[in-house]
DNA sequence: CGACCACTTGAGCCCTGTCAAATAGCGTGG
DNA sequence: CCACGCTATTTGACAGGGCTCAAGTGGTCG
């Protein structure tokens, strides 16, 4: 593997606010406080189209709620709640799991600032997977038959809202061939790759990163155990691929991991 | 697993008129005789947004191209083919496959009659799969970005869109799941009912049919070896869930099946 | 400082891949 | 219609990668 990266884009960003206001107010869609400020976020590179004219960027503004704030290990929307809105997140990160009938979860992704959340939901109008966060994180609420609409005029936003469905197309199809054909060792290097990808396309050192997420939901993520992982980072640690001290990982040789 | 079913509808359809005319001419799909016969179309029920105008209808076959005959083996658009359409299946079946930069290929999705092709191609401009035919097929061809404008004007056919791709994604998150959590006879029951839900749902006996992909393309698409596709279908055959006579497969038991 | 959780590491086993050989099935050409 | 050659499939024997079980370490938060 090696072509792992994740959205076409690579506008750099700077710094990402701390999220974390303890409050749990705001914590209804509904409550339209008119108005997000899309035009001055950092992640607007990441989840807007770009060319929109200043008028259509003020009613993109209008139309997305105002953020939401989600703890570490809350949760922003479960299998089988009834699709309303998309997200943008806006600081933190997520994962989205499918539970199995027998109680058994995998972990179907991993979602950073930046990433669109919940279109899992449009095709049934229900949602899929659950989506949690692995931080304390703030969210972009935006509903999806107001997008939908605004995408009747709006050619570029249509396009827009029709690259990110077909993003995550792509994403799931190379996680399938990550799944489908790889062993352990070639499948924690793709992982860390290609976050190692995503982290430099919003402004952050793609060799020196801290981890979110346990061994455990990569290994869920990734179909082995988590024993695996650890195994498998212990080899690459071994073999001065990278350098780990528990969640936090320097990659040290990308080269020799991308040929692994 | 139990729940493997591919698409929301559910109208049943009859029987598929054969294929295979064997000119090989109609192949650009430039060349526009307007006008598609969609409301005359045996799989309308599945690739089309129900609730059209007899307006809208006809707009809709004016902008797909006439159907173009693509024979066994023969592939319909390869990886890093530009997009331009996506193709609804209307006779026959396909497999989409990805590339392994060393060779290897995945199978990603087997698709029948009724399915829509191409879509993976939305994201980036390029195609990123192979579609090959797995039996002389005919599918439809919809320029994506007529489509698309016709979607600016008809919220019915954009939500069908939305879905489609939605559809495309959720069929993607079962898939990983299965990749990432299943052992080697939960796949193959999986596959198996799966293909039979999709059978039925065209109108077809959902017991007894006739694969149209070999042990080795199963096997990649599952994520295994030829061999233990076989396996399974022995053991299986052993245990009296199914009766199989090579690509000839009665399912006898299909609870149980679904219970594994 | 202690409890808890995440992580690491080891030992042994099992599922599935690998390699090999036999059989069945299918299309082609005579 | 049959023989031939090819490919697909089945089945067996064996090996190994990854899982299971288990113990021990380290880090974090009261």
């Amino acid at each position: 593997m090696s072509d792992v990266a994740e959205y076409p884009e690579t506008m750099p960003v700077g710094h990402v606010p701390a999220p974390v206001s303890r409050d749990t107010a705001a914590f209804t869609a509904a409550t339209a406080h008119p108005g997000a400020q899309c035009s001055s976020c950092a992640m607007q590179s990441l989840c807007m189209p770009q060319g929109l004219t200043a008028a259509e960027m003020e009613r993109m503004e209008a139309l997305i709620c105002p953020s939401r704030t989600i703890r570490n290990g809350e949760t922003l929307y479960r299998a089988g709640d009834s699709f309303q809105s998309i997200y943008a997140v806006r600081a933190g990160s997520f994962k989205t799991i499918v539970m199995h009938r027998d109680g058994r979860e995998q972990v179907t992704g991993f979602h950073l600032a930046g990433d669109v959340l919940g279109l899992d939901g449009v095709c049934s109008g229900k949602h899929s997977c659950d989506a949690i966060a692995i931080e304390d994180s703030k969210v972009c609420i935006i509903p999806f038959h107001l997008l939908e609409a605004m995408c009747r005029e709006v050619k570029a936003l249509q396009q827009h809202v029709h690259r990110m469905m077909g993003n995550e197309i792509v994403r799931e199809a190379r996680l399938m061939m990550l799944l489908g054909t790889m062993s352990a060792d070639q499948r924690v290097a793709a992982f860390l790759l290609n976050l190692s990808g995503r982290l430099k396309t919003r402004g952050y050192s793609p060799a020196e990163f801290h981890l979110r997420m346990t061994r455990e939901e990569i290994g869920s993520y990734l179909g082995m155990k988590l024993e695996t992982v650890s195994r498998m980072f212990s080899r690459f640690q071994k073999d001065g691929l990278v350098d780990t001290h528990g969640k936090q990982i320097r990659i040290l040789d990308i080269d020799a991991l991308a040929r692994i």
